[in-house]
DNA sequence: TAAAAACGATACCAATCTGTATCGTTCTTG
DNA sequence: CAAGAACGATACAGATTGGTATCGTTTTTA
């Protein structure tokens, strides 16, 4: 392996073990072990099992952010319809055999301190999601997009909890049913498609 | 103390704390020392540190259980707003200074493996509380009570988490709103207060 | 009230934890 | 190609983990 490929080897080992056990049982010897490198190497790139932690969540968290980005744009371009996508792509990560729920919601469930830096990162990973949902929602010129991207992420949010409990697909489809027919009843500014009279608000139900 | 109560008062110790710092986190020589109580008598009352965590998630299983029932009972008895109620109860929960998100949540999040007896301990107790979302959907003369009630659940569930992030209120509330509006526009076997038309499906919206 | 059980205190155990020190080897780079 | 940095391997440190052993004291109970 070469060593400018080391850094980036240990995050993802890193990952799939934190996914797979948790933080505080995932300990730094397994994850030596596991990628393969000494434990020197190891904490030449990260100062503390924390600061690794806190790096392997940034990664994730831009992965992430990227990835459901990709998904949605290049399926629709309806924002409406990118809504409704962003439970399309939820469902192909839960599908996943190792889908074990939300890493930031373990990581915040593990680092419960709101000043805990791991806690931080969870938080600021969720507020970039409802602020990709909010972009969504006003860009689908809803009435009221803050609330509408956050039901949005409530919704999922319950979907990635129920399915990390009962480990089925079903809650992800549930939710875009469950956002399917809230986003039809909302008010929009002015109506997507044809031609808006004057940016008057109208009733698209 | 009497002797009676010790293993009462280890298990809501060693609760308070594992909603504090987490499972792995909280260390057994800081339970026996919050709780003032020698660690032999703790390894007296449960053979293992798992035990204990059964034992205390088995108890406020039945604590929660039987607290939202209380609380939803003597404040209505419609089935509809009784469901509604539910997240009225949620509300108090996530309002205590205390709240650190689902306990069972982080117990499962702690526990990944669908066959530790932890993750199964809050798999039964996720699906306890849906079955009573069941009962009240049921009770309510709804089309697809099992459908509402997962719905309800997801719902709880998405509120639960956002409020873990954020440490607001607010996604109790707005979780009730989305519930109200989805019940709302929800078809009935019968309507419920006035006498019904022989059994047939009323829409009520 | 007397026997049995449970208690507190403490010392202890082996395993594991994060993190460091040492040192010979390999890779990178000027 | 040579110097310096990064690597692997190993041993080690100090703290902490879950759990046990011992024993004198207190409480329960028959």
């Amino acid at each position: 392996m070469r060593r400018s490929e080391i850094r980036g080897h240990l995050l993802d080992t890193a990952l799939r073990l934190f996914n797979q056990h948790g933080y505080h049982a995932t300990g730094i010897d397994l994850i030596i072990a596991e990628a393969g490198i000494a434990k020197t190497t190891l904490y030449r790139h990260f100062a503390t099992k924390e600061d690794l932690i806190l790096a392997a969540l940034e990664r994730r968290d831009e992965e992430d952010r990227l990835a459901v980005r990709t998904f949605v744009e290049q399926r629709t371009s309806d924002p409406v319809e990118r809504l409704l996508a962003t439970f399309d792509f939820l469902e192909t990560t839960v599908r996943d055999k190792q889908f074990r729920g939300c890493i930031f919601m373990s990581a915040a469930g593990e680092h419960k301190d709101t000043v805990d830096p791991v806690f931080r990162a969870s938080s600021m990973h969720k507020r970039l999601a409802l602020a990709y949902f909010e972009e969504l929602a006003h860009a689908a010129r809803f009435a009221e997009p803050k609330r509408i991207a956050a039901e949005i992420n409530l919704l999922h949010e319950g979907a990635v909890a129920v399915a990390q409990i009962t480990r089925i697909v079903e809650p992800a489809r549930q939710a875009k049913r469950m956002a399917q027919q809230l986003l039809a009843a909302e008010e929009r500014l002015t109506p997507p498609a044809r031609g808006g009279d004057a940016g008057e608000r109208t009733q698209t139900s």
